[in-house]
Parts: structure tokens; C-alpha cells; sequence
RNA sequence: GGAGAGAUGGCAGAGUGGUCGAAUGCACCGGUCUUGAAAACCGGCAGGGGUUUGUAGCCCCUCUAGGGUUCAAAUCCCUAUCUCUCCA
């Protein structure tokens, strides 16, 4: 959510800002709103300081026995209740307008974002590694696993359907192995602290991380049970990333100034409908409804953000780094960021058999976004007020591409695959998988 | 599954219709005293919003959440959520 001061004082450059991520904001609707709500909100506030005073003059009144003097008073204020429902009422329906208005406002992208429409305009930052030299036809994850018996699509298929597959063997040992790995470095290395959180959150949540309003079709929900009057009750919607159950730690929260910077990351399924995904990435591992991911979130003051977002996509980039697998870095252009981002890295990792790079990390600066929505604050030494803090989310990584990328990056010609020698410790030893 | 109790400021805890946004204690911050610290004493100490040039003043809202009764609700009623106790 945008700061409602800001978009009052200066609507036309929040607009001109929010258009370079192709948003439209109806100035004209957003003024008038914003001017019945004035009005409304004087009249609503007089007429309470009116009842008010009259309660407490009959109350003294009473208090003092003079009760022909609390009659009139009575008498005086009959009228006032229908007066503030209607007034009132007129109120809540605009606040609640605006409100939806503002639910729906995408972030400002930062002053450092190039402006661009599409994927086509992100700006490549780095490039780390080189991609090898195969002196065999490579073939892609799919065949790499099932030929090791190690992916199975169809028993995916059979037990759930289409975007779930089973991992067997050395094949999802190594899958396991890599999510210790990830987690012990970010906990040894890098200061995070592991969490283990839930994989089902409440509504309230996924407002927080701005899932909701507008992404409800991208997540799973369930069923809330049914009560004793056949009323189905609100269900849980499962986790689309550790993001929610992580930055949501802070909701309602006011930090000490000492506390931060809030460092976690915690490694959990995640799931995703990738409802009008249809067609793409049909084959294999890249686009799954239920992945595993290692998130990284920090909690900030807003003078560390932008210096926070460069160490947390450089944590990301260890991993990878570690791993030995080539990559770029991408800056996302502002129309292709998400909602919630000021700022945003992607992480692209080489894939042999596609012959590109493709996503395996999105590291992004939410500044304000997400604390406004969650009331997620802090207070300066010395200081009255307490401030917004600053949100910030990476993947560090995305388990189950990871498993993609090693398996086409360190496959051989005889249909083995060498093990990272990082991830060996966690695999007893294991050298090659067969 | 059955019965009951409870949810108040950072924490503990009073308040059961009328100057209560809320006693008191602890914690915390500032000051006096002290070489320094402790103790003692003095003072401060919830959040959100509106109006406004204003971090001034004034006003509104918030005692788990939502609804209701009333001129007036932390206090009465209903619902939800959570916590605890006892029984099976």
C-alpha cells in the first residue's frame, strides 16, 4: 500500500510514477473520493464531539441530582443518533472505497529501476561463470532423471495431476541435500536465522505480503469447516512462498531500533495454481503447483534497504556460486516487476539443453510496501514515533531449479551425474549418481 | 465429547454503565543527588486518524475482533477467535 499522504499531496506524480509499471490510476475518481471523505469525516468527528460533550454534561448532572437539567439534555440529544448512523454510514462506504482503490495499488517502482514494458526490457547486470562445453548431445533435466530412475512424471500425474511429479532415490536425497545445504549456509554464513513456519496462513497474511486482494487465483485455499449452521466457514490458502509466513512475523510488530536488521529464512514448500501458466513450461520440473524453496527475508530501516537487497541477492548468489553453476543477473524492468517490488533482481541460472538462462531467484526490495499493509514498525532510540520498516524477500533458492540446473549442468555422457563436490557431505560421500 | 473461567498499555494487574484512554507496581527514558554506580526523590512514558503551513492547538477512534443495547460501554447482550482449568 502507498502511503495515503503521499498519493493525497502529490497524486499526479504517484500516477506518472505507477504508469511507467502500466498502471493507470483514475486521478479524477481517487480526488473526488478523497473529497467526499474530507467532508464526511469533519461532519462525522463534529457531531461525536457533540454527543460526547452532551453524555458527559448529563453524566455530571446526574451526578449532582439535578435531574430536571439532565432531562433537557436528554431531550436535547435524541436526534443526534440517526443523524451520526446516516453521516457515519456515508463515511465507512467511502473509506471503504478508497481502500479498495489503494489495496489495489501496485508499489512505486525505485528512481533506479530502467522503465520497460516486459520481460524484454530487464537489463542484465553481471554474468558469473562460464558455460561448459559438452562433447556429447546434452539432454534435458527430464531425461537426465528419469534415466537415472530418479524423476518419475507419471506417478505424479497418477497421484495428484498434471505440475506434480515424484522424485526417487539419490535423485531426491540430492533434492533434500541441497535445502541443508542452502539453510546451513545462510545460518553459518550469512547471519539468517532458520524458522520453521506454517504452510497454511489466514487471510490477514496474505493481505500483509499483498497476495490479496488481487492474486487470490494464483494460490491454493481450502475449505474452512462447516459450523452448526451450515455456514462454510473461511477457510486457510497454502503458502505460494515462505515470504508470507516469514515477512508476516512482523505484522503488528514495533521493534526496537537494536533489533534490526531481522534476518531469516526458512525452507518450506510452496504453492502455486499457475492458473494462466497453461502451455508453458509443460515438461519437467520448472513449473511445479507444489516446489520446495529456501526463503530469505530481512527486516530493515529504510536508510539500509537498497544496501540489503545487494547482500541478500549476493546470498542468494553464494549458493550458486558454491554450486558452480553459471549465471546472470538481471535487473527487472519496472513493467515487469511484481506488485509489492521497488526494486528486483532475478537470478538466472544456465540450463545446457535450453541453451539460456532462466529464473531461479527473485530478490526484491518491497521498501514500505508490505510494513504499511502490516503495520510492521520500529522505534528509534530516543524517538516517540514509530516507523515503518523496510521489507525484503529473496530465494535463496529455488530447490527444486537447482535440482533442474545440476542435473543438466553436471551430467555426463554415460547418463551419470557428478555430485557437486558441496553437497557430497550431505550425501555420504556420494560421488556420482548412476 | 462435556462443564466452566478468562482475554485491559512493554509486562504484571485494578477497574462491572457516567469527566476512564484507563489506578497501581515493574520495566523503560530524562532529571536531582553521587567521583561513578546503586538506592532515594522528581518528571515523562500506548497506538492510529482528521483538521492545519505546523513535530503547536483542537477533535475523533481504539481496553482480542465483529455486531447490538444506551444520551453515554473496558463495564450490559450476541457472535467469532484465542488461552486456561476441570471432567470423560
Amino acid at each position: 500500500m502507498l502511503d495515503s499522504k503521499y498519493l493525497r499531496q502529490d497524486i499526479e506524480q504517484a500516477a506518472a510514477r505507477l504508469a511507467t509499471r502500466g498502471f493507470e490510476l483514475d486521478i479524477a475518481a481517487v480526488t473526488a473520493l478523497e473529497e467526499k471523505r474530507k467532508t464526511l469525516q469533519v461532519q462525522t468527528q463534529e457531531l461525536q464531539s457533540e454527543r460526547n460533550a452532551s453524555s458527559k454534561a448529563i453524566g455530571q448532572a446526574k451526578a449532582k441530582g439535578e435531574h430536571e437539567k439532565a432531562q433537557q439534555l436528554l431531550d436535547s440529544v435524541s436526534n443526534l443518533g440517526d443523524q451520526l448512523d446516516s453521516v457515519k454510514a456515508e463515511q465507512d462506504a467511502v473509506l471503504e472505497e478508497l481502500k479498495q482503490i489503494a489495496l489495489a495499488i501496485p508499489n512505486l517502482p525505485d528512481e533506479s529501476v530502467p522503465v520497460g514494458e516486459d520481460e524484454d526490457q530487464n537489463v542484465e547486470i553481471s554474468t558469473w561463470g562460464t558455460p561448459k562445453s559438452y562433447d556429447f548431445e546434452v539432454k534435458d533435466h527430464v531425461d537426465v532423471g528419469q534415466d537415472v530412475n530418479g524423476l518419475d512424471f507419471e506417478m505424479g500425474v497418477k497421484i495428484s495431476g498434471a505440475r506434480f511429479t515424484v522424485m526417487r532415490g539419490q535423485v531426491a536425497r540430492m533434492h533434500r541435500a541441497l535445502t541443508q545445504f542452502m539453510l546451513d549456509t545462510h545460518t553459518e554464513q550469512n547471519g539468517y536465522t532458520e524458522m520453521y513456519v506454517p504452510y497454511l496462513v489466514n487471510s490477514a497474511s496474505l493481505y500483509g505480503t499483498s497476495q490479496l486482494p488481487k492474486f487470490a487465483g494464483d494460490l491454493f485455499h481450502t475449505l474452512g469447516l462447516v459450523d452448526d449452521d451450515g455456514q462454510q466457514q473461511p477457510g486457510f490458502s497454502l503458502i505460494p512462498t515462505a515470504e508470507v509466513p516469514l515477512t508476516n512475523s512482523a505484522r503488528d510488530e514495533i521493534y526496537d531500533e537494536s533489533d534490526l536488521p531481522i534476518r531469516l529464512t526458512a525452507h518450506t514448500p510452496c504453492f502455486r495454481s499457475e492458473a494462466g501458466s497453461y502451455g508453458r513450461d509443460t515438461r519437467g520440473l520448472i513449473r511445479q503447483h507444489q516446489f520446495d524453496k529456501v526463503e530469505l527475508v530481512q527486516l530493515v530501516k529504510p536508510e539500509d534497504s537498497m544496501q540489503a537487497l545487494e547482500e541478500l541477492t549476493g546470498h542468494a548468489e553464494q549458493i550458486l556460486q558454491a554450486l558452480e553453476l553459471p549465471y546472470r543477473k538481471v535487473i527487472l524492468c519496472t513493467g515487469d516487476m511484481g506488485f509489492g517490488a521497488a526494486k528486483t533482481y532475478d537470478l538466472e541460472v544456465w540450463l545446457p539443453a535450453q541453451n539460456t538462462y532462466r529464473e531461479i531467484s527473485s530478490c526484491s526490495n518491497m521498501v514500505d510496501f508490505q510494513a504499511r499493509r502490516m503495520q510492521a514498525r520500529f522505534r528509534r532510540q530516543g524517538e516517540k514515533k514509530p516507523e515503518l520498516l523496510h521489507t525484503l524477500n529473496g530465494s535463496g533458492l529455488a530447490v527444486g531449479r537447482t535440482l533442474v540446473a545440476i542435473l543438466e549442468n553436471y551430467q555426463q555422457a554415460d547418463g551419470s551425474i557428478v555430485v557437486p563436490e558441496v553437497l557430497r557431505p550431505y550425501m555420504g560421500g556420494l560421488e556420482v549418481i548412476k
